[in-house]
DNA sequence: ACACAACTGTTGAATAATAAACAGTTGTAT
DNA sequence: ATACAACTGTTTATTATTCAACAGTTGTGT
């Protein structure tokens, strides 16, 4: 893309996060943005279609950051690893204050089912065609242990991070051991 | 100044002073200031005909900012005040490892100069056909105290700053009252 | 002496951002 | 009720930056 288009889209939306912080999204002007990043009007039309277009992005954004930051953990191994788990909740801690900002304006449920489905993407996976005795580990398992896992995340991150990244991960990777999942 | 132009120039210049930092001018080529800038090569070409001229733009940007600086307690009393003293060291303290790079780029010279031109407007000028008691207030009683003035600040830079701004200012504003020029 | 890599400064075509307008909308105060 | 100010989203011509390529230079090692 082009190194222009990369940077006007870099400040608009580091500006709008700002803003975001100020103040509640009705009250945050195509105006307010602009200014704040030191761009024309028109340029933030020239990238986004409106200010919810604008968050849409913002949030993808984070989601991506998110990804990419435990993607090595994830990813390299192809399944989910205690480290991922704990780089999952300390992304939510370092940006739990942002995070809030978001889910004001758009609900949990999008951060939830992105999370959802990154976990059950590195959950092992078994055919169905296997014996009876792995049926723990059917597709039905899985979406059982991602819902699970999700849902930790969920009241963790609810409750104001009740405890320390490294606790909550070392209890739920136990939970996890006990089920014989992992 | 159209916007693109404000941020390109800006961003380029603080690229290069960075790198000033990190290495002599002659290792620093136009590659590694577009890459530090995140800016095209050509854009440089477009705002500075060669690495020289940035240099000479740099130094002017970085006066211009200590001018603007003092100018409050210069340009409104129309004399030169204790205050505008102060910021000025203040400013040669604050700034005292970027002003070593571009010493040893360019000489201090030029900065003497800018300097010494400075105090001079800030000093009250009298018209020589004054009686002969106000022969202290004279062209050449102004150039003798703008020389002292300016000799100071010299020295009090050149030897790495052996006391604190305000010391300094102090003894030499004693000074100047003694002499009984302000 | 030669190759080779990195640099300089320039070009032209494509793309993006800007400035300045515009009509239409919304909210607010009088 | 009405005027007014601020906002939205769009359009136009203008200007700046980008990208990719270019020839020519400089410095380095073999």
């Amino acid at each position: 893309m082009d190194k222009r288009k990369q940077k006007s889209r870099k400040i608009i939306m580091e500006a709008f996060i700002e803003l975001l912080r100020e103040k509640e999204l009705e009250k945050i002007s195509m105006n307010e943005i602009a200014e704040k990043a030191n761009v024309n009007r028109g340029t933030i039309y020239l990238n986004f279609a409106d200010k919810y277009d604008l968050l849409d992005k913002c949030i993808e954004a984070n989601f991506s950051q998110l990804i990419e930051e435990c993607q090595n953990a994830i990813n390299d191994k192809k399944s989910l690893t205690k480290e991922s788990l704990l780089m999952t909740f300390r992304y939510l801690e370092s940006h739990f204050d942002f995070l809030c900002i978001l889910f004001q304006s758009v609900g949990l449920s999008v951060f939830k089912k992105c999370i959802h489905d990154e976990i059950v993407k590195g959950l092992p996976h078994y055919d169905q065609s296997e014996s009876l005795t792995n049926v723990i580990r059917s597709e039905v398992s899985t979406q059982f242990l991602a819902s699970a896992i999700t849902g930790v995340l969920e009241w963790w991150f609810v409750n104001s991070m009740p405890c320390s990244p490294d606790k909550i991960t070392d209890e739920l990777w136990l939970l996890l051991q006990n089920n014989r999942v992992i």
